[in-house]
RNA sequence: GGGCCUGUAGCUUAGUUGGCAGAGCGACGGACUCUUAAUCCGUAGGCCAGGGGUUCAAGUCCCUUCAGGCCCGCCA
């Protein structure tokens, strides 16, 4: 074996695979006929005695930890879902096909075993085999039996390790998909159309964040990887489907941390003729169905903390939670007033507030939304940076716009959606004009969007719910990196070859230029 | 961007005021027909993340680079 290569192949391991061809053997055979997974085993004997079943079972699975006893051997193997005890007899296999398996198969194999179901003196449910067949040899060394893999940074970048080892992780994991699974079975029922829209997208927009760029060769132009799916799924409601999801990968090129990873799940769901009082009955209908789904109460616990799920949740007007948690109303006060009050109490980045708008949301983020533990809806936010939200029916200088909060983390976002095409472009307008001074995260104009809603879009309502976020609170992990099969990692540095060289690969700046 | 912490064999890890780098599992060889972290005997396996320094002497102290974790800031 090449050392450069960084291979865990062990040598033993190849040796035993040539051994076994010069047999005659099959290493990677195709296909076993498998009757049973082995909770199936499980259940249908668990009232097994210390007799043989005398039906025969075949199953399949990896082996996690052989105990040879000389003329007997022992062996725990696992599938997805379960693991079982086999016993296996020199008397039963006989010695050649005893010793193949004595001398050839290891822990980390996959093999398929048939045989009978019993339960041995010890009480354990166990198959006595009659015969084995290998499926797939290992060549790799599973890690240690008894504490397994802890490395979180192996865990992270090796995740088929860490399925192989720890029962924990796969359980989130199928946890994952019942939750996307149950998510959308619930909006199919309730008769909503799911969409799949551009992730290749001309122009970014939906979201204000930093993008991922990319370059089309046959096309010659730009393009991005999108941060939301929010503009197209809105032209849909203009084409006439007035209840529409999608379940979107976006990409944000911005910061990684325990709650971001550069590409995210995120459900976006628009309803024709409803508001955004309407959007928040039905995140915390989702929300609540998917708690009870998955923990089967609609109370569950976030490190430590119980979160009660049952309806109605708080709501509050953003104005009424600076009230409460900051003691201070923004529309009480002068810009001035406010500054001072913000430089008092520590504010971050109060000097570049010029409205009372942008003190509201400053003041609710630094003295309000941490505190926000048990589900609360925050709504009415400020005009300012809620460019596709409609203006508040009543409230000047404010949207109808709000987001829910959990344990302090944002999990959704919803609006009435802005539908006035006139207003629509004077918001876009003001978002470019703000980039073109250089925030990075402003949104561009989408012109053709602007047309789509010029063709009218009726009354909607609209919300964003972060997948991977609820995921975190219903597994109660406290890393996103936790919820995500493959997170993010840096790439390790490759033990430099002297031929090392650059793949050609265009730069997205050169391109674009 | 700031702070704290971690990196020792394939895995899990010990390593004292600086004094020969140790164990268990796994691997390899052997014994063992109801074990289950099986047990018993033996063998091999380490550039202590990389680089530099201090010292008679560095896994240990200092500087630095890399990777990762946690917290803060920033950000939907």
């Amino acid at each position: 074996m090449d050392e450069n290569e960084n291979l865990c192949f062990e040598r033993s391991k190849i040796d035993k695979i040539n051994d076994l061809r010069e047999r005659g053997m099959t290493v990677y055979p195709y296909s076993f006929a498998r009757n049973d997974a082995i909770t199936a085993i499980k259940d249908r004997f668990s009232d097994a005695g210390h007799e043989k079943s005398d039906e025969q079972v075949s199953t399949a699975g990896r082996l996690y930890l052989i105990r040879r006893h000389g003329k007997t051997i022992f062996a725990d193997m696992g599938d997805a879902d379960g693991r079982i005890q086999l016993y296996i007899r020199k008397n039963d296999l006989g010695d050649e096909k005893f010793d193949l398996f004595k001398d050839y198969i290891d822990n980390g194999d996959i093999i398929g075993v048939t045989g009978h179901v019993f339960r041995t003196k010890m009480g354990e449910l166990t198959i006595w085999v009659d015969d084995f067949s290998l499926l797939t040899k290992s060549v790799c060394a599973l890690p240690e039996k008894f504490h397994g893999l802890k490395n979180v940074e192996t865990r992270y970048r090796q995740r088929y390790l860490d399925l192989i080892m720890n029962e924990e992780s796969r359980e989130t994991f199928r946890t994952r998909s019942r939750i996307i699974s149950h998510l959308r079975t619930f909006l199919l029922d309730r008769e909503f159309l799911e969409f799949e829209t551009p992730t290749l997208q001309p122009i970014y927009g939906g979201a204000n964040a930093r993008p991922f760029t990319t370059y089309h060769n046959f096309l010659e132009q730009k393009l991005y990887l999108r941060i939301a799916p929010e503009l197209y799924l809105k032209r849909l409601v203009v084409g006439g489907f007035d209840k529409v999801f999608e379940i979107a990968k976006n990409f944000r090129n911005e910061d990684i941390d325990t709650n971001h990873n550069p590409e995210f799940t995120m459900v976006e769901i628009y309803e024709a003729y409803r508001d955004y009082y309407d959007m928040m009955d039905l995140t915390e209908e989702i929300i609540a169905s998917l708690a009870r789904e998955v923990q089967g109460s609609s109370t569950i616990e976030y490190e430590g903390t119980p979160l009660h799920f049952e309806r109605p949740w708080r709501r509050m007007s953003m104005d009424e939670a600076v009230r409460e948690y900051a003691g201070i109303s923004v529309f009480d006060r002068t810009v001035e007033e406010l500054a001072a009050f913000a430089r008092e109490h520590g504010v971050e980045e109060y000097e570049s507030a010029a409205t009372r708008g942008e003190f509201l949301v400053l003041f609710f983020e630094h003295f309000a939304e941490k505190q926000l533990i048990q589900p609360t809806f925050v709504y009415d936010f400020p005009i300012e940076n809620s460019p596709l939200a409609k203006k508040h029916r009543e409230h000047e200088g404010l949207t109808e716009r709000f987001e829910l909060f959990i344990y302090g983390m944002e999990m959704a976002n919803g609006f009435s959606e802005l539908n006035d095409p006139v207003d629509q472009k004077a918001r876009l307008e003001l978002q470019d004009a703000k980039r073109r001074r250089g925030d990075l995260e402003a949104q561009m104009i989408d012109y053709d969007f602007i047309n789509a809603l010029g063709y009218g879009m009726p009354p909607t309502g609209g919300v964003g719910i972060g997948i991977d976020r609820l995921v975190m609170l219903l597994t109660d992990k406290s890393s996103i990196k936790e919820v995500l099969l493959f997170p993010q990692m840096k790439v390790q540095q490759q033990e430099s070859g002297a031929e090392e060289s650059e793949e050609s690969v265009e730069s997205d700046e050169g391109n674009a230029a």
